[in-house]
DNA sequence: TCTGGGGTCCTAGGACCC
DNA sequence: TCTGGGGTCCTAGGACCC
């Protein structure tokens, strides 16, 4: 039978889990469902187990340092506790909430093992993390087939079999939008959260999407939603009642265009199933700020640490790297970077180290500093064929970050 | 009581080459 | 001696995302 005729060439799913990292929690600790949970914090927050066999949880009021919450339950959200907020600052919302370290080996076990289940089903999937992916439905059988006078009925019912599917692998439950483009389906996903399924066609942009805030489409963030609101502009409808001149003058050639485009829901982009990665990192966040010169034997140590794990990265992965960086964050959340190119690709802990400590004595060491962080980009496999030309003699440093002769020596004459 | 760690992409200026 | 334009690479910062 011929497909309906108001059916897009294209149908793109985003499948999303539902509260991922505290749902895998709640999988291993049954007994804290329904409860306020908290993931995040650094490692000694883990249950204890009492000599009777019941479990003892550590209390977000306890809770002391720099820690971000990474996900709570959606009890925990009702008393205002969400992603990214400082766990000092949770712990007043929320003080008897349950605080769990995160345990990244698990949820990258559960985000396989749903991945997986899926692939089954439909095989076109773009990875977005640990917790999310775009799948493209246009090829799967049956996606286009009605259900009674219901044309969107394959896709319902592709979606509910996906849903079902990992659920019997983890246990947990996802939601899952389906549209025309990824846009969209990024969107809708999230309509009908948790454990829902929403499929929307072109004619559905006006009732389900204008009316959302801005800050619900993926690109759209603080900066550009604070601007927008300057202007007046709430909606996404809002931002399509606006013309492409007006956008292109307030946001620039490229943003404004795109705003233009994604108002009125149209995105080309397509299901991308493999990619390279552009950079290796690896960065920390000290429990009190250090200073380059009282604290700089420990400075030493951790920037050495950073070096060798990025090392350790790079060769587990197989890469190499030509072009090496760091990141400092300093008291005030003030963030340098600065980077060299090298001639030749490395991917050895002392070369690592070299070529950051130069970097390093670019910048001006006088403030504390909060963070650290070390980078590997411009990144090649062993038998690659050389790209760029050779680098060029870097330039002598600037005379405002000339840096004092005290931290020219810093972080150096420390083996590795 | 401030704000983790791991990423991608874009912009913009200067160097350098043709 | 002056005047170019195009293209790529390098670097720094910033917005945004999970």
């Amino acid at each position: 039978m011929q497909a309906a005729p108001s059916l897009p060439e294209r149908l793109i799913a985003h499948l999303d889990m539902d509260a991922f990292y505290a749902s895998v929690e709640l999988l291993r600790y049954p007994e804290l469902k329904g409860r306020a949970v908290v993931i995040g914090g650094r490692r000694e927050h883990a249950p204890r187990t009492l000599a009777d066999g019941t479990r003892e949880y550590s209390l977000l009021r306890d809770y002391t340092g720099r820690g971000v919450v990474t996900t709570s339950t959606y009890a925990a959200r009702d008393l205002g506790v969400f992603s990214a907020m400082g766990l000092m600052k949770a712990a007043l919302r929320a003080p008897d909430a349950i605080l769990l370290p995160t345990d990244f080996d698990s949820y990258r076990h559960y985000s396989r093992l749903f991945k997986a289940a899926v692939a089954e089903i439909a095989p076109v999937i773009e990875d977005r993390g640990i917790d999310e992916i775009y799948i493209d439905l246009t090829d799967v059988p049956g996606i286009r087939e009605p259900v009674g006078h219901d044309p969107l009925g394959g896709a319902k019912a592709v979606a509910r079999e996906i849903k079902n599917s990992v659920l019997k692998a983890t246990g947990l439950t996802c939601s899952i939008g389906i549209t025309p483009n990824k846009l969209l389906s990024k969107i809708a996903s999230e309509l009908e959260k948790p454990d829902g399924v929403t499929v929307l066609t072109m004619e559905d942009l006006e009732t389900r999407i204008w009316p959302l805030a801005v800050r619900k489409v993926n690109g759209i963030g603080p900066k550009a939603a604070a601007k927008l609101a300057a202007l007046g502009v709430e909606t996404v409808g809002d931002i399509a009642g606006k013309t492409l001149p007006w956008l292109v003058e307030n946001f620039g050639k490229s943003y404004g265009a795109w705003l233009h485009e994604a108002s009125h829901g149209r995105d080309r982009r397509p299901v991308v199933t493999y990619s390279e990665p552009v950079s290796i990192s690896r960065e920390t966040t000290f429990e009190r700020d250090l200073h380059a010169k009282q604290d700089r034997a420990l400075l030493g140590r951790i920037f050495t640490q950073l070096c060798e794990q990025l090392a350790g990265d790079l060769s587990r992965k197989g890469y190499l790297s030509r072009t090496i960086g760091i990141k400092l964050r300093f008291e005030g959340f003030v963030t340098v970077t600065r980077d060299l190119t090298l001639d030749l690709p490395i991917a050895d802990a002392a070369a690592i180290r070299h070529a950051a400590g130069l970097c390093l004595k670019r910048v001006d060491l006088s403030k504390r500093l909060r963070l650290l962080g070390v980078r590997a980009g411009n990144l090649s496999h062993p038998g690659d064929a050389l790209r760029g030309r050779p680098a060029r003699k870097a330039k002598p440093a600037a005379a405002s970050e000339t840096p004092e002769a005290e931290s020219l020596s810093l972080f150096e004459d420390l083996p590795l």
